[in-house]
DNA sequence: GATGGCCTAATTAGGACTTCCGGTGT
DNA sequence: CACACCGGAAGTCCTAATTAGGCCAT
């Protein structure tokens, strides 16, 4: 199947190249010319739609209307508008267009669509998002009024300028570890509410400040920080996708909201592979690690946090608290040994321990994931009260009272529900920040980036 | 002058460690 | 005996929520 087949996926559906609704995967090969179909006609969404919002959030249910048209006439995939009717039966609007999951819109109307309408949306989103941080980036780098003013003051002409490097709010920017730091201040994933470690909840009003669209496909562009000392991940699946350039390996780094926790810094090394000196995966049991240089983690963890004096039998302690909250726990009888109780793969979007030993690379880009941290379901969880699964968030109307609970509950995170492409839920708490060199084609960078 | 809205600073509460230490197990 | 490991206790640092007070418009 070449690019020029991938306009008709009507006609390939019934070929049977494409999967149908029964079927309940694309198989990668067929989703990589799909992607590259989306991406190539994508070109022209503009010029053919008319004077649709760029946010999608934005878009009233004609826009969400004209879209699928266009996608419909793009890729004759016969689309039945009434998948996109809400429980009212009204046409969806943006926002809660942008509630639905790539998983939902397979629900809806087939695999194969759905991954269409999926990348199409996802297309579209970071398309807005570019535009936004290229306006925000465009902002930050012009002076401040009262910089204006002071300009004014010492000299009888002087025009602001737009070059970012030459303005003094580009100093102020300090380094990147610095800068870095204060774009991570906000509450950590154990505090998340009704959690299940130890946390107790301080006041709904610190839930219901969420937005639905926190949890949305569409995600804000958040500003980021060149990160200095971040390290390359491998991928798991032990091949490059499709399509990837060559070029530097991404890195990897913690960039979540509020400083970082000892057991985020343990990861970021685990999956850092200069650090396999220091730490590593034993593959012996799920998500167990050994601290292989214990003196030398706990230096570097002393050196994250300022704190000079930090040692191996001070971040032990660190680690012991952990035992109460299932995150982590010992591994008894096994030196510097410990293992992780929560879901990394779930936090990370693969298994990071799935290819110990193995020599073959891992994926280039890793899953940015927000959400809270979660217990494997192999982990013993009596403070564990099991709830109903919230509602779909297919629902057009979702209550704040729905919000706060389905969100804080950590049972909803483990539902299987929730695999892959479903990640609409969470908080933002746990990021992982990926940095993508310059030469990886921006649609790699967006596939892996971006609405997951 | 009374009231209400807005803003800001101070206070409070809580989480996540950090530091220290005595005890236990291997 | 050394060392890893455990867990209590007190303290620090940080963030977010709440409260109090000042200012201003009506």
């Amino acid at each position: 199947m070449d690019l020029s087949q991938v306009c008709d996926i009507g006609a390939l559906m019934q070929n049977g190249v494409l999967p149908r609704q029964d079927m309940a995967y694309v198989p990668p090969d067929v989703q990589y010319v799909l992607n590259s179909g989306v991406n190539s006609l994508f070109q022209t969404f503009r010029e053919e739609t008319n004077g649709i919002p760029d946010d999608p959030r934005d878009w009233t249910s004609q826009d969400v209307c004209q879209w699928l048209g266009w996608a419909e006439a793009k890729f004759n995939l016969g689309i039945q508008l009434s998948s996109f009717l809400d429980q009212y039966g009204f046409v969806y609007d943006g926002k809660a267009l942008c509630r639905l999951t790539k998983r939902n819109l397979c629900f809806n109307t087939s695999v194969a669509i759905g991954e269409i309408l999926w990348q199409s949306l996802q297309r579209i989103c970071h398309e807005y998002n570019k535009k936004q941080e290229q306006m925000r980036q465009k902002y930050q780098s012009l002076p401040s009024i009262s910089e204006i003013a002071v300009a004014k003051e010492n000299a009888t002409a002087v025009v602001p300028t737009l070059d970012a490097s030459s303005s003094p709010l580009h100093d102020m920017a300090g380094d990147a570890d610095d800068f870095l730091a204060r774009l991570t201040s906000a509450p950590s994933p154990v505090r998340s509410e009704f959690s299940d470690y130890g946390s107790m909840p301080r006041s709904p009003a610190s839930v219901s400040g969420l937005s639905e669209l926190d949890n949305s496909p569409v995600q804000s562009p958040q500003p980021q920080a060149p990160s200095p000392d971040s390290h390359p991940v491998k991928s798991p699946s032990g091949r490059s996708p499709p399509g990837r350039k060559r070029g530097p390996k991404p890195t990897i780094r913690y960039s979540g909201n509020g400083p970082i926790q000892l057991w985020q810094f343990l990861l970021e090394l685990l999956l850092d592979e200069e650090q396999k000196t220091d730490v590593e995966w034993t593959g012996q049991d799920r998500f167990e690690f050994k601290l292989l240089d214990p003196e030398n983690v706990a230096k570097l963890w002393g050196k994250r946090k300022n704190k000079p004096k930090m040692n191996y039998e001070k971040l032990s302690r660190g680690l012991r608290y952990y035992y109460d909250k299932n995150i982590i726990s010992k591994v008894h009888g096994k030196r510097y040994v410990y293992r992780f109780l929560c879901d990394i793969e779930k936090v990370l979007g693969y298994d990071p321990t799935s290819c110990v030993g193995q020599q073959e690379e891992k994926p280039a880009v890793v899953k940015e994931e927000k959400e809270t941290l979660v217990p494997s379901p192999d982990c013993a969880q009596p403070k564990c009260e099991p709830e109903p699964i919230p509602p779909s968030p297919l629902d057009s109307v979702i209550s704040d009272d729905d919000l706060f609970h389905s969100q804080s509950s950590p049972i909803y995170s483990t539902d299987s529900f929730l695999d892959d492409d479903l990640q609409t839920i969470g908080f933002d708490d746990l990021v992982f920040d990926i940095s993508v060199p310059d030469d990886i084609v921006p649609d790699d960078a967006f596939d892996s980036l971006y609405m997951l």
